[in-house]
DNA sequence: TTGTACGCGTTATCAT
DNA sequence: ATGATAACGCGTACAA
């Protein structure tokens, strides 16, 4: 159990001088002589010094540490949003507590609970399926931990938010099936209420209002539980596929419904795209070696929590409060590949 | 900044009576009358209380975070593992602070500085496919904080350990192509260092063994990056496709290797299975949905967390030194799929 | 059965 | 320019 580390009594005592005078030292303290900075620099770094951050913790009522609540990690999406988040909180010596809501509101209940009597700095969340009611959050941040909200955002708080351009994302690869011939759009997607359904939705609407394609309410399906259950997407999918005037291409919001869905078609045997093309919101490391290869709009992942970890820090750095917010909104990435094709 | 939150000194105050008191009730502590306990707990509960961590963390030494690096969460084999491992953690009230090697040496050591420093109680790693050199972990292992290794395991240092069984898995997936009636059955693998790639190499040789198929050198590639770089496995490739006596199938050693090298074949127009059968240890989220469906070796990557987090904690938690070490080995999956079937 | 006093490593407020 | 001391919240040896 004994750790070598070395602490501030010690090279107090090495050096002669009381604590108090090594702690302003390392600090840079301008009360502090020259000589003696150097000394006790020296001596910090030839054995290797390093702050106990409990203890400081514990004087600073800081932990140095970020909550992150996301729906899975197993989701291409979220692990390269994290290597975005830690590549801020390393390279600031911060560290990042990573949680999984499972799309399941009382999963982030508990998460929620977790982080804050861990007493985090700081929350970055990208809200679950299922949430409508936000008093939790509100009362985190009432008590003064600020949060960030990123993919999955809500207006119920002010703060900033980063999100990809899910509008944009829609437009262009609705317009994009659209250009290739195809009239009957569905859509399927996740749940009505959260935020990047409505901008995806409305960046459909937007290219079919451009196109003069009328819209049909009956080509929009909803998983309420965002796909996580194949089930609930491979019952939206049948009711299209039955409907009297089915559609000839499918645009799935999410990397889940998309998977789900392509497996579905594949098992019963429609070809794609001949028969029914199909595109969608996916950041899958390979979409190109599926069979056909899958036209995905892309998010920028990384980028995303990137500067939802920045634009997080600041407030959590931030002497005074902070009035003013960012809505970040960084542009999606279409990639056409043969699913969406047509012959 | 104000955390509502109730410290030990409030209740003492509440209930008048010392704050040592109050810790030992909370502590179900035997000197403390149940008349007390119930009141102390009582009001606990009701306030919401919770254990100042880093106050506990000081007073202990300890910090109930584990550390685990591994070499990147952007796989999916390591996003399950996470999974597995934050699922013991959170219920025994640990956190994990996950850091990314890339594959790279230096990035490890440094991942190995930042957690020592954040004094961690234990370490949790799959070991890079560069690293050569165990000192820094055996430095770490001997000032006291436990180590356990999971899937890219040494033998440098004496541990428990948990890894797949990677012998059966390739076993498993040569004998199946030997069955399918190939017969120049190709290697493409990791460093030749690491542990993993020996196993699965054994298992390979076995299979071909227990057939009676000879041995040929040539026919095993490695990538010393891991194929982290997709031109390293590209050039392996390409130096198979191009022998006298070329293979007819291909049997790839991890998740990134299958995915560079499955790409580089569809480029190259090589028709799998016809042309070349192709499988590979991996644990990508949907591979019946390649071109064509791709036959795997699973591993149990959530089991394999679960377990290593288990094991770590026992360690951890030990009052007395640990000198018995187990070596756990779980069974792989093998999945098959088109990419192997002989017409 | 309960209370007092001290220490974990750090920072901040005094004083010198 | 430096030192002594208190405080952050908790746990525990020692007293009572």
């Amino acid at each position: 159990m004994s750790k070598a580390s070395i602490t501030i009594k010690d090279i107090a005592k090495a050096l002669k001088l009381s604590h108090s005078t090594i702690s302003r030292a390392l600090k840079d303290s301008y009360q502090i002589g020259e000589e003696t900075k150097k000394r006790v620099k020296a001596y910090a770094k030839a054995h290797n010094y390093h702050p106990n951050l409990m203890a400081q913790g514990l004087k600073n009522q800081k932990t140095r540490s970020i909550g992150v609540i996301l729906s899975s990690v197993s989701k291409v999406f979220f692990a390269e949003v994290i290597t975005g988040i830690e590549s801020v909180a390393s390279a600031k010596d911060y560290h990042v507590i990573i949680t999984q809501s499972m799309e399941n509101f009382e999963k982030e209940k508990n998460n929620l609970d977790q982080l804050t009597w861990r007493s985090i700095d700081g929350l970055l969340v990208s809200i679950s399926a299922q949430t409508t009611n936000f008093s939790q959050f509100k009362s985190i941040q009432e008590s003064g931990t600020p949060i960030v909200f990123f993919d999955r955002i809500t207006n119920e708080l002010e703060t900033h938010t980063v999100i990809a351009d899910n509008h944009q994302g829609a437009f262009d690869l609705t317009k994009h099936l659209i250009d290739q011939g195809f009239k009957r759009i569905a859509h399927i997607t996740s749940s009505e209420e959260i935020f990047t359904t409505k901008a995806r939705l409305t960046g459909y609407t937007d290219a079919l209002k451009l196109a003069g394609i009328p819209f049909d309410q009956h080509l929009i399906r909803y998983c309420e539980q965002g796909g996580v259950d194949t089930k609930e997407v491979e019952k939206q999918l049948s009711t299209l596929l039955e409907l009297d005037n089915p559609p000839d291409a499918i645009f799935a919001a999410s990397d889940l419904i998309s998977l789900s869905s392509f497996d579905y078609l594949q098992q019963k045997g429609i070809k794609i795209p001949d028969q029914l093309a199909f595109a969608g919101f996916s950041n899958f490391s390979a979409p190109q070696l599926f069979n056909p290869g899958l036209t995905t709009v892309k998010q920028p992942a990384f980028e995303m929590g990137k500067q939802a970890m920045e634009l997080l820090l600041e407030l959590v750095e931030s002497k005074r409060p902070v009035t003013s917010f960012k809505q970040v909104s960084i542009p999606t990435e279409l990639q056409v590949r043969k699913s969406t094709s047509r012959n």
